[in-house]
DNA sequence: CGGCTCCGTTCGGATTCCGTAAGGAGACGG
DNA sequence: CCGTCTCCTTACGGAATCCGAACGGAGCCG
């Protein structure tokens, strides 16, 4: 879930941050609206928090900005409190209104609740190799048309090497984000899972050309062998 | 544009009536929780504005069972501006607080926020698998045409499924999506629910080729289970 | 050629996870 | 007060998954 936070007091941009990283959302921030801006193109969030009072570009123009091409939801932060400036930024299509000072867990419930409104974002790539097609939306994984079992760690270790084509992943790395951070030492297990992975994904396990080791460092996923 | 207006000060009510229908909506009114239950479930409103501070049935309790089978959006009207309070009602369901007094014009943008998000309900599609058809306008569910009673809980589990073909759903995603952000874990009673829907829905419930457990991860609808 | 490291593979037990059944708590209507 | 409905806890058998241990092969170096 990744949240685009836009304010121009370095302080309360990094309190929300802070805040919003320790609730296990990614963050994007931004401290103009000309950042903000950007963000909200380059990093496909679902949901952009937006201060009002920004110095440059406006906090207003920014809303009309992202809705000629987003319909993310946009929760507006402002210090003002007349409605005239709530009705403008709610017409123009912000989602939400807060105004300073807030309470924090009032900000979470009310960005739990303009997520939950949201249609599950689909744009998750589809990666195909050989006669498997890997789709990331509905984590599904097709070999000649036909479905492939997969164990959840399979499918972890998987999305991991298919979300970083042609690009080594260290064994370190596949442990920590498979099995939790405290895990760095490989007891021989993650040789299985690749080997797993190749019997079901492989033409020719042995010889493996899509999922290959990288002695003594890791593994690559490599869309097209040649 | 139609609404139900629950509060139990009758001064606020005939004053929230009289706005909105200049504005073009479609009002019903109701006096307590009790009143607007029942409005909430004959009227099919697009939009529920309700009062917490209500007698008898309390609002909490109102948001939990409209919830229970509807997804129409409820924007919360209160006296009480803790956060607590907010925090609890936006995860029960709803989707906007405004605290007393407020401007009616601010009012009058909430709603118009709300609404603007709401697909209206006739391109809400109907999906049918096997002899089964789910209708998500009229959330009714019939089988070789004779109409499936659902409880409620059985109900959301199935459209979030149904809303999401295909996809794998993790048990985590419907277990704060059904039963509020603060609860991910289980301790047995999802595996009941599905167990349920299979009962009702499937024709071999111990061979189900429509609502699939993918072991480990979560559960899936598929559509044409060849 | 011998020793070493690293990787792939097989086997099987321990653990987790799933489906099912039985039943209690609580809300509701009569 | 009592029956009904819904929700949820507990328990248990069976299946799927995880992972430790051990063995063999390939490559590297002296």
């Amino acid at each position: 879930m990744k949240i685009v936070v836009a304010d121009d007091d370095r302080q309360m941009l990094g309190a929300l941050r802070i805040i919003l990283t320790a609730h296990g959302y990614d963050v994007l921030v931004a401290a103009d609206g000309r950042q903000a801006l950007d963000a909200a193109i380059e990093g496909h969030p679902d949901l952009v928090v937006l201060d009002l009072g920004m110095p440059g570009l406006d906090g207003l123009a920014v809303i009309d900005a992202i809705r000629g091409w987003s319909t993310v939801p946009i929760l507006v932060i402002s210090g003002r409190t007349d409605s005239a400036e709530k009705v403008d930024a709610l017409d123009r299509g912000a989602d939400d209104y807060v105004t300073k000072p807030f309470a924090t867990d009032e900000l979470l419930a009310r960005i739990r609740a303009l997520v939950r409104r949201m249609p599950t974002a689909d744009d998750e790539p589809r990666v195909a190799f050989a006669d498997v097609i890997v789709d990331l939306a509905t984590r599904r994984v097709t070999r000649a048309d036909s479905p492939v079992r997969l164990t959840p760690t399979e499918w972890r270790i998987l999305e991991l090497l298919v979300r970083n084509p042609d690009r080594l992943i260290t064994r370190e790395t596949i442990l920590t984000e498979v099995w939790g951070p405290h895990h760095t030492s490989d007891s021989g297990y993650l040789r299985l899972y690749l080997a797993q992975l190749r019997k079901k994904l492989e033409a020719d396990p042995a010889h493996p050309r899509h999922l290959i080791t990288e002695a003594g460092m890791g593994y690559r996923f490599v869309p097209q062998g040649e």
